[in-house]
DNA sequence: CAAAAGACCAACTAAAATACTAGGAATTAA
DNA sequence: TTAATTCCTAGTATTTTAGTTGGTCTTTTG
């Protein structure tokens, strides 16, 4: 019942986007070594955000990684379903919303519990903006200078 | 971000023992083949379950299983916990409440998503009592006839 | 226009976690 | 005393995770 790297390393990417991307692209090399994540690893993550639309990519030299929305558009719901694929405890199609395909969909009791489980994580990440992060990062770096590595976003 | 089958198998099997310890204790073979478990595998669930105190064992000969208290006060987390660790997405010390071995906690910022889903999961199996889910398989019991196999309880 | 900076892509691999299996020792009712 | 049962430890096969490798395509800039 853990989180992979997939999504917290990816959540981290995210939020590096939006917190440095004002003026220019970032480029994923540059997310890697602020983020202290494997570029080529990191590129992989990154490739499922812009295949679910949360990120933009310019290619060539100049090129990298902007947000497709503003942070305020953005759940951490849809960031986490897009790297960790959908948040469900288990994957029982009668708790997804599809048809049942469980032999004991019947007599099935358990099923109530997913269910119950599936909601709240599925309330609390999409009810998360990702310009919460956004502000609560730079509060705290209210009164630090500026370092010339930018602004990192650990853990 | 799933349950592995220690935490699905191992509730099936809290919820057997519910539905069938009343008259008698209910044999770790009964459980493994009404649930269609493996006989060994179900062993190291339910010595789990026997040492975070959800279960009491008689042994030798008509020996078997039974509640350590009523349904009602044993809830599906504490279940899910003893089976599985515990339910936090990420394993960060100051979620859980800890002290901070985390290098970058006074930047981290990823860590507020953590504690949210954190206290969302807990919060949603720590109401649900398991004397719940036996009300709701009785009731889907109601007019059905009593089968030799006893009640099941998939999924 | 060449070269550097960068995204994009597919396949491979090492390590860890999961989901079991095997084999027996200890305990108790009949 | 024997059958039924829990208890215990150690193994193993499979799957998933967390990367690595080696390249191709695109774009800016000197």
């Amino acid at each position: 019942m853990k989180l992979s790297t997939k999504g917290r390393y990816g959540l981290r990417a995210v939020l590096d986007i939006a917190l440095n991307s004002e003026e220019e692209a970032v480029a994923l090399s540059t997310i890697a070594e602020r983020q202290s994540i494997s570029i080529s690893y990191l590129e992989q993550l990154i490739a499922k955000l812009k295949k679910a639309g949360i990120v933009i990519s310019t290619r060539g030299a100049k090129g990298g990684y902007v947000l497709s929305r503003k942070p305020e558009e953005i759940s951490v719901g849809e960031i986490l379903r897009a790297l960790e694929g959908n948040l469900d405890p288990v994957d029982c199609a009668e708790i997804i919303g599809g048809e049942s395909t469980c032999m004991a969909s019947d007599i099935c009791v358990t099923k109530y519990v997913w269910k119950r489980i599936s909601d709240s994580i599925n309330n609390a990440v999409d009810t998360l903006m990702l310009s919460e992060l956004v502000e609560e990062s730079n509060a705290r770096y209210k009164g630090q200078q500026e370092t010339k590595n930018k602004k990192e976003t650990m853990c």
